[in-house]
DNA sequence: GCTATCTTGGACTGGTCGTTCCAAGATAGG
DNA sequence: CCTATCTTGGAACGACCAGTCCAAGATAGC
């Protein structure tokens, strides 16, 4: 009997998520949100809550669809180092050009905005996922005698997830990729057994 | 003739500092700077401008008696990478206790923040004087021997300057700094000409 | 086509935003 | 003490904020 929405709340939640990605939470506002999607106040307080909870749930959205890609393709990546070098790689050409260029990484930006509790438990989950990838990928460089003698993996594959929120973070400031590049290659040709 | 101001501008603007440093400045209003300072908006606007100034004041008061000494003191300590991990351990232990406690880097939120030229214009003077100061820790740890052969110094220095980046963007969410500490210790660990 | 139910547009709320303005107050040279 | 000059308190500004509300519109089972 009931009316049925006139619009796809996945679709329009992507366009709220490259929104608040782009411009940051604080600085975005509702009316914002209403001329992007095309959306009316009602509808959208009625499908997603407020803002915070919209922001929240962009932000998971991002984390699943833009971040965990990334980190999958990393674990899909059996070649050790040359993944993760790999997935530096891409990082920094996502984050300096192309559509979302200087947007930095949404899950990045949010670890500098809010203690809001629910953001913080997608920030750990979101952290804790690179850093497993990056373990994995580490385990198989060590497998295939890549790595150095003596590496602590668990503690390499943190150092290596912090750096990434660092290309994330200065990517948005507008830092050059040659220069972030040299950076993430830096730290991985430390690891190497043969070093350059 | 004139009269004279009834306050000290740089100590009102500490005050201002601490407040966008904890706060951020698009979360942070003037009526809160009027609230913590005891001045009116009058005096506020007549000494400093509007927000957007009175924040890249405040911004640029942090890198210089903030950020400054703290890369001084890693610049005075000749150690080399001693000096270094010095440097981190000093970092998590601010970023993590005392009184500035998980309010980040204030110049480190501000990549994640604006656009605004002046402001990216302070940040970058920041990230290249802890780059060169960086660089010349490691010049120092190579000529002890300290260094692992054939690594490049001038990447390894932004390397390291964006794994500082991480440790306060995660510090402000929260990390814990065991965690912290055990991933700066790895990627000073892969410098290591004697590594484990 | 009627009706119960949900959705939608958009006016409206009280509050807060950054900023401006001016009269009253403070100051120090004359 | 007078007065020119700057500072100060605080009221006021229009714009915008997130959020609410309700009548009008759309829907689908009957």
């Amino acid at each position: 009997m009931p009316d049925v929405k006139h619009f796809d709340p996945d679709a329009v939640l992507e366009q709220v998520e490259r929104l608040f990605w782009q411009r940051g939470a604080a600085t975005t506002g509702i009316a914002e949100v209403v001329a992007a999607t095309g959306l009316s106040r009602s509808s959208l307080y009625a499908t997603y809550g407020g803002k915070q909870d919209l922001y929240v749930r962009a932000l998971r959205r991002y984390v699943e669809e833009r971040s965990q890609p990334m980190f999958q393709a990393l674990a899909d990546d059996g070649r050790g180092l040359p993944a993760v070098e790999a997935f530096f790689d891409r990082l920094i050409r996502i984050r300096c050009a192309g559509e979302h260029a200087r947007w930095g990484c949404m899950a990045t930006n949010a670890n500098a905005e809010g203690a809001d509790p629910a953001v913080r438990q997608v920030l750990d989950q979101h952290h804790d996922r690179l850093r497993t990838t990056m373990r994995a990928a580490l385990e198989a460089a060590d497998a295939q005698g890549q790595l150095a003698d003596g590496l602590d993996l668990d503690a390499t594959a943190e150092s290596l997830t912090l750096l990434a929120y660092g290309v994330n973070l200065r990517s948005r400031a507008g830092a050059d990729p040659a220069t972030l590049r040299m950076g993430t290659s830096a730290a991985l040709d430390s690891l190497r057994r043969d070093r350059s």
